[in-house]
DNA sequence: CACGATAGTCCCGATATGTGACTATCACAA
DNA sequence: TTGTGATAGTCACATATCGGGACTATCGTG
């Protein structure tokens, strides 16, 4: 969790001397954004590290939550991740070296090669799964199953409007998985 | 904007080989925090930038976020954002260096120093403001006002039953201030 | 007035990211 | 089948950013 960054308020009208105060009482959405992505990285890395995953950062999210069986092009996962390329054959490379994936050459094209989970890649997968799935369970109990399935709609809806490149930053750094 | 990690999925049960496709068509909690971090984050300090802001960074956010003209002192701003307090001491040379900010000692503490907005760090403070109203009326207007109102509500009750320190990363990096 | 704690800062090393250039291969068309 | 521009992946270098340790001044308490 290299947490980079931070943001800002729509705090109406703070009277002098009173900003930080309401901030706090009344984050706005950057704030909110924040808190839950970060609180949520937290969570799961720390989970991931008692189920025997602590050698990956949320930096490794990137890549473990758009692999899959199959194999993924760095490429495509640099389109999912909103990383460069470069930096995603570096997270490969150290998750290749930590024996979480795997490179395969790709048979349709020479040039390209695939990113594969190994068994223990999965692995890490699946815990990741179960833990997130478990703290969205908790946010579930906290506010109500009807207004947490309705917060997840919201987010998808406002999410879906913007798009995101290596230009852009869209990712999710967050992902564990 | 060095946002700097990416998140993980929930999606349950994504049969061998879809595991990608499905978490963009209905991704985890994790990718829709991020997303809307970002985002939010890319089009606030674009925003600033055209508006005569664009030497401050995302970074900065953590401190112009949490300002007040009153002055804060640097350890209240390294709490409120979860930065160090060596991070909080850099961002405020920046900031001193860009004309936003200026130290003062605390008339109450020799030790200390209140970091204090001067009159451009009060115009961006006022400036982000605007740029996140706006854009919180504008996803408002995408889901309707209720919905919206019910979904900052959902984030705040579920952001509030974590905590976050320097060693937690709460903040908020995205607010620019 | 001693003692432990706190505010802020400096220094240094570790981490993470961004840019440019380069090779191999592909896709398409003349 | 050959030439051209685009694409996949990688290497190397520069830069930005962060984290830990240590240090001084000051506080607060007994």
């Amino acid at each position: 969790m290299t947490s980079t960054e931070w943001y800002y308020t729509g705090v109406t009208h703070a009277p002098e001397g009173e900003r930080s105060r309401m901030i706090t009482q009344d984050p706005d959405l950057g704030i909110l954004a924040a808190r839950l992505l970060f609180s949520l990285q937290r969570e799961v890395f720390a989970r991931l590290a008692e189920r025997g995953h602590g050698e990956v950062s949320p930096r490794h999210g990137a890549i473990l939550a758009y692999l899959d069986a199959g194999g993924v092009r760095a490429t495509e996962l640099a389109r999912l991740s909103g990383r460069h390329k470069q930096i995603v054959g570096r997270l490969v490379d150290e998750l290749e070296a930590l024996g979480y994936v795997e490179r395969r050459p790709d048979p349709a094209d020479r040039r390209a090669k695939l990113v594969v989970p190994t068994e223990r890649g999965l692995d890490e997968q699946r815990h990741a799964d179960e833990i997130i799935a478990d703290i969205e369970r908790r946010h579930a109990g906290t506010i109500g199953e009807p207004a947490y399935a309705q917060l997840r709609r919201a987010l998808k809806a406002i999410t879906d409007e913007t798009a995101a490149g290596p230009d852009q930053q869209d990712d999710s750094r967050s992902t564990p998985g």
